[in-house]
RNA sequence: GGGCCCGUAGCUCAGCAAGGUAGAGCAGCGGGCUUUUAACCCGUUGGUCCCGGGUUCAAAUCCCGGCGGGCCCGCCA
């Protein structure tokens, strides 16, 4: 059984009116892989409530209203940036020009993918619901019990500031709302009088002191209570939240405790997960260490996300490494075949049915798809400077044609384009990511191997000829084999002798297809070419 | 100081809730594809289940105590 179904278990068990679940994130740089698994989690709990027959709202908010805390690195920023530091996110240019801010940039990088992923969300930005009446009242309503509030505060948070009240404020000068001076420090209100329903505050960053009416004023609630107003205003069933809120009286405890003593409202179903490593280090935006999912589309296919994410109980760590991408999409495969009975299922063949139908986007086929495997992929496109790409997708596409006759299918336009996507992402991760040792380029300069004796000079002369004739690939590949036997030469040796003239390593890929793919004229050329030198 | 997660085959991890002869994928090795090299198929090697106690007829699994690794906890989501 999949996890998700006891996560949907206890969501149906709170009898909500409506079932609104929600996910968050601040943009305060490129939004990485890690928050995909926030996502995925979501997009399950949707799957899961809709097969069990009950709809639900998924809603992401973006909290494009904190402020900009750092620029982080590997982002190039125009000069003088720096000034926007302590600016709400929506109000910081987009340091790339091509979007309305800094928050819609790197916001809307992560939403394009989405539905791409099979996530479907309504998307709110955090500065609209400042602009809501109900958001206005939950800040008037904080400020009237502001007593209990700093009480309930004081039992997570200790410090001296006996004086704290929530509520920050953007200037109407500076547009700040937070400064940073040591550390990053809120601009806050300073006197309020809810009766006139006005409020009044000295900006910290830059000293400019205002008074105006609630309504007018662009007011945020620090975040701890902000994350219990929203919960209350959406009546929220569900969120699930990184590892670091969720320890224990931490900040998704506090705003729990906050949004039903101050707001009266119960507060959602918390889903703790932990987070996604690259390579042994978290990912953080701020230190540059991220992977994106636009990343990952470059170089494998959506569902295989899906299923890197889904396979795993969200309290465990994930450790990610783009080098074993074709073990993920190799993974995904496998569970597919299972799924429609292709390969028989080892054990817990209920988990693998209901993963596949979390990780499949759109309908799930009726036909099993046929998949060009991601390590073929690798291969052909190192070929596809010699081939071309045509052939490369003619070959590949006879390669999935023989796929399909051993399971009976005829192969699909679908299939066809699958293949063709496979081939450009997997082009991707040799470009990107492959290991030195899955790498293999034709030497175009003067190879460096002479022939150490007459046997070897014997072997290259006999593929010369062989190369004359017209082998097909299956017969020539068998020549092989054949002459170096009755040459009387070690196969290996004969092997990395050609792959020594032609790659300028002693490995490479299946030799026959290698050689029958390069320029006949060219190839016997290069192989004389090595003999005469030795003469 | 507090919390969470992990420790099982060379690598990545299942198995632990309901204790009953240690599993998968990949890698490796061997073979097949009428004649071994990085597409495909079959087979196969490989493990003090981190350590020490306890409970039990029986512990990878439950309990206690350690060790090792990773991460989180300041209004920095």
């Amino acid at each position: 059984m999949h996890w998700i179904k006891k996560i949907v278990d206890d969501i149906i068990a709170r009898n909500d009116p409506k079932i609104v679940i929600h996910t968050g994130k601040t943009p305060s740089g490129p939004i990485h892989i890690g928050s995909e698994r926030e996502q995925f989690i979501c997009s399950a709990i949707q799957i899961e409530l809709k097969k069990r027959g009950y709809e639900s709202i998924f809603n992401f908010i973006i909290d494009s209203f904190d402020p900009l805390k750092s620029i982080p690195i590997g982002i190039e920023v125009p000069k003088d940036f720096e000034e926007n530091i302590g600016r709400p996110l929506y109000l910081v240019p987009d340091p790339y020009g091509c979007h309305e801010s800094y928050a819609h940039h790197f916001s809307e990088e992560f939403i394009e993918c989405q539905n791409d992923l099979g996530v479907y969300f309504n998307v709110i930005y955090a500065h609209e619901i400042y602009k809501k009446k109900e958001m206005k009242d939950a800040i008037r309503k904080v400020l009237k019990n502001l007593d209990k509030l700093r009480e309930i505060r004081s039992k997570y948070i200790k410090d001296e500031e006996d004086d704290w009240n929530p509520v920050m404020v953007v200037c109407d000068s500076c547009k700040r709302i937070a400064s940073r001076k040591g550390g990053v420090i809120p601009n806050r209100l300073e006197e309020w009088n809810l009766e006139k329903d006005i409020a009044k505050y000295k900006c910290i960053a830059c000293g400019y002191e205002n008074e105006k009416s609630i309504s007018e004023l662009l007011l945020k609630l620090s975040w701890r209570v902000d994350w219990a107003a929203k919960w209350a205003i959406f009546k929220v069933t569900c969120e699930p939240a990184g590892k670091d809120h969720c320890v224990k009286n931490g900040a998704y405890d506090m705003a729990l405790e906050v949004c039903y003593e101050i707001f009266n409202y119960i507060g959602p179903l918390k889903v703790p997960y932990e987070w996604l490593t690259l390579g042994g280090r978290a990912m953080k935006t701020h230190k540059g260490i991220t992977f994106t999912p636009k990343e990952w589309l470059k170089i494998a296919p959506p569902e295989c996300m899906r299923y890197f994410i889904l396979n795993v109980e969200p309290m465990r760590h994930i450790e990610f490494l783009p080098e074993r991408i074709p073990d993920i999409v190799d993974g995904f495969d496998r569970i597919e075949r299972i799924y429609y009975g292709l390969e028989k299922p080892i054990e817990d063949y209920q988990y693998y049915r209901d993963l596949y139908e979390l990780c499949i986007i759109g309908k799930i086929p009726d036909k099993p798809p046929i998949r060009l495997p991601y390590r073929f992929c690798i291969v052909m496109v190192q070929l596809e400077e010699l081939l071309g790409e045509n052939k490369v997708i003619k070959k590949s596409i006879d390669y999935i044609r023989k796929i399909g006759h051993n399971i009976g299918k005829e192969v699909t336009d679908d299939d066809i384009s699958d293949a063709i996507k496979r081939l450009n992402m997997a082009k991707n991760w040799v470009a990107l990511y492959a290991p030195e040792n899955m790498k293999f380029k034709i030497k175009l300069e003067e190879p460096t191997y002479r022939p150490s004796d007459e046997k070897e000079v014997g072997f290259i002369e006999a593929i010369i000829s062989l190369l004359e004739k017209d082998l097909s690939e299956y017969e020539l590949q068998g020549e092989i084999f054949n002459t170096a036997r009755k040459i009387g030469i070690e196969i290996e040796k004969a092997f990395s002798i050609m792959y020594m003239i032609l790659l300028g390593s002693n490995k490479g890929p299946r030799l026959a297809p290698l050689l029958l793919a390069l320029d006949r004229d060219w190839l016997i050329k290069r192989l004389k070419s090595v003999l005469q030198k030795t003469s």
